[in-house]
DNA sequence: CTTGTCACTATGATTATCATAGTTACTATC
DNA sequence: GATAGTAACTATGATAATCATAGTGACAAG
């Protein structure tokens, strides 16, 4: 492609959430790193992207600011990448896309009960894919939940962890 | 690029959501469309993208049932594209969005309060960038809100329809 | 009968992405 | 101490998506 335009000096927001969100890598990325994954090895194998988009991607999360390098050992050199409070902060954001594609992503009968359940900490209510808890009506943000992936999603990870 | 992997298979409910929305056009289309901008090339000037992208992405957002093509003329045709419910109801992905961009992708000064400002319409509180209404305390859904663009963006948005 | 508007489609240059393979720097095992 | 393994990448070449620009078809207005 040619270079495609800049939207980093748009003065919608939207527009420049898009530049770094307007991106399929960079949302599994995050995706990962919300769920733990914090090792390249490890966000490559399970979200499928080659090496060379992940380490393209990482890089411009931690120009950006939501990710951090970390190294965790120093002989050999091996580093994880950690969400910084900018990058906490896009919570809402992916659990948006969450509670959308379990309202309508899924053919009727696809799957049972939700693809990821997800319970709040505080109260232990089921929150289904609402923005406030349902027990006790608080809004909900980050680190307040606790997801189990389904069976159906549990098997294609390991699947691809397998692989 | 070869084919990219495709997402709408997999269990997980980000990577179904990502299929879609990891796309800039698609997130600038949305939220064109969300603003009251109905017509093809008011959609194409706004956002900046070539007719092309524009048409495409149309299709394929009417494919996965998040728009509608409606004739508003018959002679000469003339069409107009409306989100879906379930079009409207990724209001809080791109809500979301702005949220985020509101706290974190605007340097100090660089405008002068919200870029967008947004009211309950209910009760009329300044929302901030809370997903539930600081006023009242309701959680914010798609019709709640009325949005008034900064001076700045309102500027930008008439250049690019002027030029 | 020329100009204007709307909603597109066509073309060619450029570049991002993917699959695959290779690299570096170690540790662990045989 | 030679081979295999692991983690985090980089290099290469084929393919396809995107952009800029121009063009099309159907009609309305002047």
């Amino acid at each position: 492609m040619p270079r495609r335009t800049d939207l980093s000096d748009t003065f919608c927001p939207v527009g420049r959430s898009a530049e770094l969100l307007g991106d399929r890598a960079v949302l599994l990325i995050l995706r990962d790193l919300f769920f733990g994954r914090r090792r390249f090895e490890a966000i490559a194998t399970n979200t499928g992207l080659g090496p060379q988009l992940v380490s393209a991607r990482l890089k411009l999360m931690e120009e950006q600011g939501v990710v951090e390098r970390h190294a965790y050992q120093e002989r050999p050199p091996r580093h994880e990448y950690r969400l910084t409070a900018k990058g906490k902060d896009l919570f809402d954001v992916l659990y948006a896309m969450r509670n959308w594609a379990e309202r309508w992503a899924y053919e009727e009968g696809e799957i049972v009960g939700p693809a990821v359940r997800y319970t709040h900490r505080a109260c232990g209510a089921d929150v289904g894919t609402s923005t406030v808890c349902p027990g006790c009506g608080e809004p909900l943000r980050y680190g307040d939940l606790k997801g189990e992936p389904s069976a159906a999603l549990k098997a294609e990870q390991a699947a691809r962890a397998g692989a």
